[in-house]
DNA sequence: TTGTACGCGTTATCAT
DNA sequence: ATGATAACGCGTACAA
């Protein structure tokens, strides 16, 4: 054995004086061993500062203990917060997780999906960048398995993890029209992208069969400035009177803004504060995306927060499972709800 | 051949009625092989769609390919550029990562190291959660290449990369000191946080040597909510007269406000907006963490542009070379500046 | 319970 | 230039 390599199984054996069988059994217990060869193995095992190795182990058993990640190369909190959660769930497995970045093109991310297979990866799981041309990389994953997460390519051949933000929605207006609520502006949203399309499709469905009258502001970037822009606009039009104190009679605004996510509810929070008007006296404020699930201390926006990390254990938990069940070819579509948290930013 | 399997490069080879040997140099292009062999196995390799399998070749070779990532578990903006660029420097190599979380405490970093050894990565790219207690898993990184990023733990095993903070933070201050600055408020940094109590020393060690007063502001946390705060704390003490302009003349605060972030920066500009205090004539506003180095147009903040995405190819470069050189144990240390980017929030 | 020997898929060595 | 074969380190079927 050269000293600078690692010891191998063979080395141990040598060293406890029993066969390279017996020292296999006796490190992973997968048959009985007597108690004393058990004790000397375990013992040469540990002198010579023994690794099983991963690789060889692999290729033996046909299965890597690995689990492949592809993201697209956006530098946002969803997709940290999700390498973070699927990292969480194969810890817990004792599996290993091999992360890599498409570029928004569906090429790049083919090849990835084709370099996963070639490290023999048990499973892949894929956040497709690209709603269209997706799909072939998906496809090209064959028999392993493969579970898309946050965005879905019609396909059968994988099963997916999503959020329910539509029912979510729902539970966030419900709890504002509890509190008297009548009339509701949206800010941050821009209803010619698809995505925010739906979010408003689905606040106004949900508000308008309880009578609440819907508008949306004029389009603002969906971060802090965009919310002191719509929240400047909002309270020019709406402050009937200077100095008539923060409840609702000095009020002529809508009774609820509910904004885009956290950042532009802090810019209308702000501007409300600095103009005396009184929430969630006079006005309630309300956001649809939590963007610091860890941030600490007291809640001041009422927000819904994002099962980040139920997504990625999930998505690990389907995919596990569909290994242990090969050639079964279900499709299965999990999706998990938002859940609201109540802050100061609403009337209880 | 079962067919839900992979096949073999055996497959290939009876498939080009050739030996192992000549399909295995045809695909690798280790060694000559003529024209029309060439193209057989090519040609059959394709029709398979064989995959060359990363394991056996691993095992084959002694080398896998494949770097492994050990960061502590704090959700940050600083640890999710790192990731990118870890990746993107690998990348280039035809190399994969593997990514492992440790919690803060330095015994389960150490089980992150021994568990990618066990997987026969080339090598380790480690952020120490612990100052104290990472030194073992360092140095149970044992003959497995291994560079620390971000943060220092004194060892000779390894090289590491890091920020030269303290410098940047001095050309920050020259340029505030250039533009008349003669009070600076900080804003968004905890003293008694380790690593925010160095950056204020720096700042004052450099702002002291040219006579300006420094002071810090009351702790608010560093995001934007914690900027808007502190933005209203200072704007309440120091606006002397409502609606005398936008100059100097009707701010009686600090010539300068240096944040801890962007968005600390964000809250506190958008505070200042809405009183009617003129930016950069009244008061300069910088930070000293740019949040969004991808992002693009204008450039509204004066900040220090932290050099994520050299430090993960540098990282990746020192790996690779120390991997070429074996038995070389001169630990080499990387410092990379920020570099600052000049904005409209401070004056020219 | 323990040991022997084979095979996982690839690549390097050696012989032709 | 091509082919046969050994070896990488492990796990297990089979024999004892």
């Amino acid at each position: 054995m050269d000293a600078s390599a690692q010891p191998t199984l063979a080395d141990v054996a040598e060293r406890a004086g029993v066969s390279v069988a017996t020292a296999s059994r006796a490190l992973s217990g997968a048959r009985p061993v007597s108690g004393d060869l058990q004790r000397k193995v375990r013992e040469a095992s540990r002198s010579l500062g023994y690794r099983r190795n991963a690789v060889a182990s692999a290729l033996r058993l046909q299965r890597t203990e690995t689990v492949g990640l592809v993201l697209p190369r956006y530098t946002t909190f969803f997709l940290s917060a999700l390498i973070e959660s699927v990292s969480d769930g194969l810890e817990r497995n004792d599996m290993s997780l091999v992360l890599r970045y498409s570029e928004p093109d569906a090429v790049h991310d083919r090849d990835n999906v084709e370099s996963l297979i070639a490290r023999r990866v048990d499973g892949i799981i894929i956040c497709p960048p690209s709603l269209e041309a997706s799909r072939e990389s998906i496809e090209a994953a064959g028999a392993v398995p493969i579970v898309q997460v946050g965005r879905f390519v019609e396909t059968d051949q994988s099963d997916s993890v999503g959020l329910d933000e539509d029912r979510a929605t729902g539970m966030l207006i419900a709890h504002l029209i509890a509190q008297e609520t009548r009339s509701l502006v949206i800010v941050g949203l821009d209803e010619t992208v698809t995505a925010d399309a739906r979010r408003i499709r689905a606040l106004r469905a949900a508000a308008e069969s309880a009578q609440v009258e819907v508008s949306v502001a004029e389009v603002t970037p969906a971060v802090l400035e965009g919310g002191i822009r719509a929240g400047e606009r909002i309270a020019a039009r709406a402050v009937r009177s200077e100095g008539a104190g923060t409840g609702r009679a000095s009020w002529g605004g809508p009774d609820a803004i509910v904004c885009a996510n956290d950042d532009v509810a802090s810019g209308v929070l702000a501007v409300l504060r600095m103009r005396g008007v009184g929430v969630p006296e006079a006005v309630q404020v309300a956001s649809l995306l939590d963007l610091a699930p860890a941030a600490p201390g007291d809640r001041t926006i009422t927000s819904l927060r994002h099962p980040w990390p139920e997504m990625g254990r999930e998505a690990v938990r389907l995919l596990i499972d569909a290994g242990a069940r090969p050639g079964d070819r279900v499709a299965r579509r999990v999706s998990l709800a938002p859940q609201l948290v109540p802050g100061a930013s609403t009337r209880r």
